[in-house]
DNA sequence: TATTGTTATACTCTATAACTATA
DNA sequence: TATAGTTATAGAGTATAACAATA
């Protein structure tokens, strides 16, 4: 049987709750003065010693892409940029003390908006939602089809 | 309790799912030459007879992405723009003879790539995961956090 | 005065290419 | 030769502003 039309459909749904989420959690985490991507590199480096280019990995990020997020962070005094001891063309990201704190506030900001976005389902069904998406993700949704993205020309 | 880290969040979820789903439609609906906002225009312009700001409104498209995306279907002969008998300064979208068979193809794209996702899921999940979605899009994810944007220059 | 659709273009975001230093 | 990080900028996507026609 065909799905009835005008009714929310999967991509629908998972495109509108990702965008709200997101809207939602930057407008939060703007309250202290950063974005998802400076957590996510301030909470990722915290865990070890790691590189621009790790962190870029962790953080699904191009390389230039970190070192936009790497320099707001120096701005804001969150991390500083320390030459690798063991690869003089790396460096690791070092947070500093504001920023340890600083990403303490922010990670129980992210965890209050998902905490406050999930409140409106039912206990069980928490759970469940979480795992579905989990293994959508471990599922047909683990990698992306390639889109035929034309050649960028050479530089003048 | 503390979630722990480096566990997918709820934000990490959608994200991912959400954006590996839209790679597979577009790749999908790119082999008959449609894009997503092609596909939409078409199958609400077909239900009866449709403004662009009325088609804009239900695809949640800007008036003016709605000019570009009408061009598109004109230019491939699927719609055809017509003068409201009602309001001159109106356009209604009507699908060609062409548009409506293309919108029946890439309404079986659409479903088929959907069910191909949720392939993964277990049966009794699949429901519980649509009717989750549908329920936190109508409660604490249903508006966006506004985000404040700086004002655009005027034209010089 | 407000609205529909159009054009022009400003702005954001992201990624490519080229480069330097180092491996 | 390959990789880490930087810089400059191209390109896509999108929205704002201004406009003409009409309400």
């Amino acid at each position: 049987m065909a799905p009835k039309r005008n009714e929310p459909d999967l991509s629908f749904l998972l495109d509108h709750t990702s965008h709200i989420l997101r809207t939602q959690m930057s407008a939060a985490l703007a309250e202290i003065g950063l974005t998802a991507r400076m957590h996510c590199v301030l909470v990722h480096a915290l865990e070890e010693e790691r590189t621009q280019a790790q962190l870029a990995e962790l953080g699904d990020m191009d390389k230039t892409t970190m070192v936009v997020t790497v320099d707001a962070l120096e701005a804001a005094g969150l991390a500083e940029r320390r030459p690798s001891s063991r690869d003089r063309r790396a460096r690791i990201i070092a947070v500093t003390e504001e920023g340890a704190r600083i990403a303490g506030q922010s990670q129980e900001i992210v965890d209050r908006v998902h905490r406050e976005a999930l409140t409106s389902l039912p206990e069980p069904d928490r759970a469940t939602l979480l795992q579905a998406l989990n293994q959508l993700t471990e599922g047909h949704l683990a990698t992306p089809a390639e889109s035929p993205r034309p050649a960028r020309r050479a530089r003048q």
